[in-house]
DNA sequence: ATAATGAATATTAATTAAAATATTCATTAA
DNA sequence: TTAATGAATATTTTAATTAATATTCATTAT
C-alpha cells in the first residue's frame, strides 16, 4: 500500500478532526458539509460515504471528545502513586480544569453540546456511564487499601457524580470563573471523603 | 374606607396572582398584556401604572416565587423539634419535592425561569444568596448543639449549595423522575452529614 | 469493482412582509 | 387630583418567501 493511500477508518479520523475544528470555532449550525468536505480535499457528496450525515459527524465529534476526557480520567485511575484520597481530588480538579479550559475559549463548542443534550442524550448516558464506572474504580480500591469504607460502591459513585454535576457540566463553565469553580470543588469533594474515610 | 376599594400594593398583589396563573400554564410568551388586564377587569393600559413593563411583571412572579419557596425552607430551618441532620435531609428533601411537582406538572413555567435566567440573573444571586443563609443557619446551630463541626460555615454552606444543585435547580426536573432525584438526594445529604459531623 | 464527483432535489435557515402585541399618552371618569 | 381608558405608535412575533445548505444519485475516474 502506497503511503498516501489511507483506509477508511483513518479518513474518518481525519474528517472528524477537520469538523471538530470547525465546530468548536464556528458553531454546528453556521459550519457547512462544503466547508469540512473542502478542509478535507474532496466534495461534499463524498463524505456521505464516511458518515451518514451531519447529525452523525456532530455525535461522533462529541463522542471522541468525550473518550479525550474520559482518557484524562483513566491515567488518574490507574496512577498508583496516587491514593485513593488524591485521586478523587484530581478527578475533580482535572475534569473542572479540562472543562473550563474547553468552554470558556471556545462558547461555539456549547452549540454541539446543545445538539448532543437535546437530540443524542443516549450519548450524554454513555458517557455518565463511563465516568460512573471509574468513579467506582477508585472508591473499591479506596475500600481494599483501608481508606475509604463505602458499603454500596456503584451507588455511591451515583451520588458523588451528583454532587459534582456543577464542576463536570459545560453548562456552568462560563457562569463562573475557573478560581470560584475551583473552590467550590476542592470543598466539596473534601467533604466527600471525610464523608466516606474509614 | 370601602371594602371594595384596594390599594396599590393590594393591586399590584393581585395583578402577580393572575399573570403567574397564566405565565404557568401557557408560558411567558404566549400571554399578553391584555389577556392578564382581562383577568384583572382592567385596561391593559392600566397595568403600567402598577408595573414598569411586562418583563417586570414576570420579574415579579418569579421573586413571589422564589419567596414562597424560601418560606418552605424556613419554617424547616426554624422547626426546633428537628435536629440539625434532619433539618439538612428536610431541606434537600422538601426543596427538591416542591420543584419536582411544580416543574414537572407546569412545564410552561420553564420559560419564565429560561426569561430569569438569561436577563435577571441578579434575581437568580439574590435567592442563592438567602438559601445560603439558610443553610449556614443549619449548620450554626450544628455546631452550637455539638452535632456538627464546620470551621466555615458560610464556605461550607457554598459548598452544600453546589452540591445540591441537581436537585434545586429547575432545569433537571423534568429530565429524572422524582424518585430518582429523592435517592440520590438523600444519598448525597447523607455523606455530607457525614463529613460534617463532629 | 471501489472511490469520488457534482448537478439535481429535499431540507433548513435567513430574509422580508404582515399581523399581533407591548407600550405610551391624550382624554375621560371618579 | 388620582385612576383608568383606549386609540395611536413602537416593538415583537409569526407567516410567507427566498436563499442557503444537506443529501441523493447518476455519472466519471481510478
Amino acid at each position: 500500500m502506497k503511503p498516501a493511500e489511507k483506509t477508511a477508518e483513518e479518513i474518518k479520523h481525519s474528517i472528524l478532526d477537520k469538523a471538530f475544528e470547525r465546530f468548536s470555532h464556528y458553531g454546528f449550525g453556521k459550519t457547512t458539509m462544503a466547508e469540512i468536505a473542502k478542509d478535507c480535499d474532496m466534495s461534499s457528496g463524498n463524505l456521505y460515504r464516511y458518515f451518514e450525515n451531519k447529525k452523525e459527524i456532530g455525535a461522533d465529534c462529541a463522542r471522541r471528545y468525550i473518550q479525550q476526557k474520559l482518557e484524562l480520567v483513566r491515567k488518574i485511575v490507574r496512577n498508583n502513586r496516587l491514593k485513593p484520597e488524591k485521586k478523587l481530588h484530581a478527578f475533580t480538579l482535572d475534569v473542572l480544569g479540562h472543562m473550563h479550559q474547553q468552554f470558556s475559549n471556545l462558547p461555539s463548542l456549547l452549540e454541539l453540546v446543545d445538539f448532543i443534550s437535546r437530540e443524542r442524550w443516549d450519548i450524554v448516558q454513555e458517557s455518565m456511564e463511563q465516568e460512573k464506572s471509574l468513579l467506582s474504580e477508585i472508591l473499591s480500591e479506596g475500600n481494599r487499601s483501608g481508606d475509604f469504607n463505602v458499603p454500596d460502591v456503584q451507588e455511591t459513585a451515583k451520588w458523588i457524580q451528583a454532587a459534582l454535576i456543577k464542576f463536570i457540566a459545560p453548562r456552568y463553565m462560563d457562569a463562573f470563573t475557573l478560581e470560584e469553580l475551583k473552590k467550590e470543588a476542592i470543598g466539596v469533594t473534601a467533604i466527600f471523603i471525610e464523608g466516606i474515610k474509614k
